[in-house]
DNA sequence: CTGTTAGCGCGTTCAA
DNA sequence: TTGAACGCGCTAACAG
């Protein structure tokens, strides 16, 4: 073992081992036989000098770079981080490796990212659409770059993995009837995307099968952030006729609801009802303890990755569209005992 | 805009636009002037085909790859995962692409990973290093790959970012002895990593200059995870003279800290005061309200990236290491009012 | 102002 | 059982 020398390349490799370059290639890829001697001085060869394979080379002979793109909205939102967690964790049991981009939600700047990663040739791209009908999506599409979207659903001609939204929402709201609420009141996501429409699709229908007309005054948009959310509860609490109970669309309104509720000195579950989309790590830490909806992160996260390697693999296999069921989190903030 | 051929080249842009590739390459890259004449008939043949340009066939050509490796520890843990977030946003502003890989703080893992970065040729590596003399950090001195070190100091020799942890959390220890405590506890991370020593020394330095001794007894491993800190919380409030207060050495353990206290049917503050290293997001929703010393992740991750840009720039630059101060969050576990 | 051509480091026929 | 040589797509002298 030695100082590497400068840049050390398979040539060099092949003329210190006495062999050609094509034996190194097939030694070190194990992808013909080679006899154990010469084999032996490969090996050598490689260890002496410390040699790493270039694999930008190699992508470029092979035009395959064992890559998954990852583009988010908006990393630093929980359930994103959350999902972004459990799919490193995915890959890396594969023999693919990950690179990372934020789209920030932003249309414009999310073709740009799915251009970058095309540009950089990755196998496939994992991705959270900013909006239906997205010009990156339409990019992706046209080029026939094997994909996986999650999160929002956008297209069966993509093969999507997600939480189931609809009915998730609706237990919420049979929850809240069970416990005597009529008056309840839906702060929903961003405008637009998948998950806030079956969300709210879920309210609704939850509301119906129990004899409840959905009142639009209390239906109102908390644009998916803490800050819009809070002003909607400052708005509903103001109305003639206020809710009793609420439910968030995702974690951060849940939390924008409960600091606005701090706000105007109302306690939970005595004075307002809560329950939420997304569960929180250590909710037992919370008082009051949130009722919530959790999603499965890690099986979202396995199953993208998954279904993305059988895409790369198979290009003309059928898409598929998966709604994974979430889990109830019955705890306090519902207001029963 | 017509449906992209099955694969566009340079070579496909330079025959449409009637030029030699040497043009197409010019006009794509801005990197030498070209007449308006051909560069239109260049713009308008990529837009008619949809090129994208390759940017590994870039890379081997360049040797540059514009790409940052981030090897994390356990990134699900919410101090890495948080650093993780702000590193992708700082990168994001550069000209460089993340590509990220876990290496469960297990030092032969560790090291493939790097392997695997360098044979991927990324320009520069970020790392959270598992232990002090990695054979990873070696592989990285050798090569002299650029590299910043984050979080873990392991070496002058490497340019290296993190938070304070001595001063962070002598103040937890002096904020707790003015409340009036004289048995504080001390729950500390992984053995062999310096933010452990570094903070348990703080904790030292804290009673020492209050005069107070340290009771080894009151100072054991936690070893960075929830479980461990359970355990020691059971243990330490077994003991003959159990401690009126704790300090944990991260937020994971401040979990099992809580929870273990809420096993024990102790109430914090009021039977056992608590402070911690590392903040909550939503810390105010939590009760008791944490008090806490809060890692400045924004510039902790900020800087890493600019250090590490720097370096890529200038291999012979001296290297630098820096201790970012953090936050002390006053709230309630500490029980003062 | 633009084109020819030689690499970059590796995989892979094709031949021997 | 092994090697010579071409090609992957692009950049950068060098030449004109």
């Amino acid at each position: 073992m030695q100082m590497a020398v400068r840049k050390v390349t398979m040539a060099d490799i092949a003329k210190l081992a006495e062999v050609s370059v094509t034996t190194v290639s097939h030694v070190l890829n194990e992808t013909r036989f080679v006899a154990d001697e010469p084999r032996r001085r490969v090996l050598a060869a490689v260890a002496e000098t410390g040699y790493t394979p270039n694999s930008v080379a190699r992508s470029i002979a092979t035009s395959t770079t064992e890559t998954i793109g990852l583009a988010l909205p908006a990393m630093s939102k929980p359930a994103f981080t959350d999902l972004l967690v459990h799919i490193e964790a995915e890959v890396r049991s594969t023999r693919y490796s990950l690179l990372l981009i934020d789209t920030e939600d932003d249309p414009a700047r999310e073709l740009r990212v799915v251009q970058e990663l095309h540009a950089r040739r990755v196998d496939g791209v994992l991705i959270a659409p900013s909006k239906r009908r997205a010009p990156a999506m339409k990019f992706l599409a046209e080029r026939g770059i094997p994909t996986v979207v999650i999160d929002r659903f956008v297209s069966k001609k993509f093969d999507q993995v997600g939480v189931e939204n609809t009915e998730s929402t609706a237990t919420l709201v049979d929850h809240l009837v069970e416990v005597g609420h009529r008056r309840i009141a839906m702060i929903s996501g961003f405008p637009g995307l998948s998950t806030t429409s079956e969300r709210v699709s879920g309210f609704e229908k939850g509301l119906e099968r129990h004899g409840l007309a959905a009142d639009p005054q209390l239906m109102i948009s908390g644009h998916g952030d803490e800050q819009h959310a809070n002003d909607a509860v400052h708005r509903l609490l103001a109305l003639p006729g206020p809710p009793t109970a609420l439910i968030t669309g995702n974690n951060l309104m849940t939390i924008g609801a409960m600091r606005a509720l701090t706000e105007l000195d109302l306690e939970v579950p005595r004075d307002v009802a809560l329950a939420g989309f997304d569960d929180f790590p250590w909710a037992d830490l919370f008082r009051p303890r949130l009722t919530t909806v959790a999603q499965p992160s890690s099986e979202i996260g396995q199953t993208a990755v998954q279904l993305l390697v059988q895409r790369i693999a198979d290009p003309e296999r059928p898409p598929r569209t998966l709604r994974l069921a979430s889990r109830f989190m019955h705890r306090e903030s519902c207001g029963c005992r």
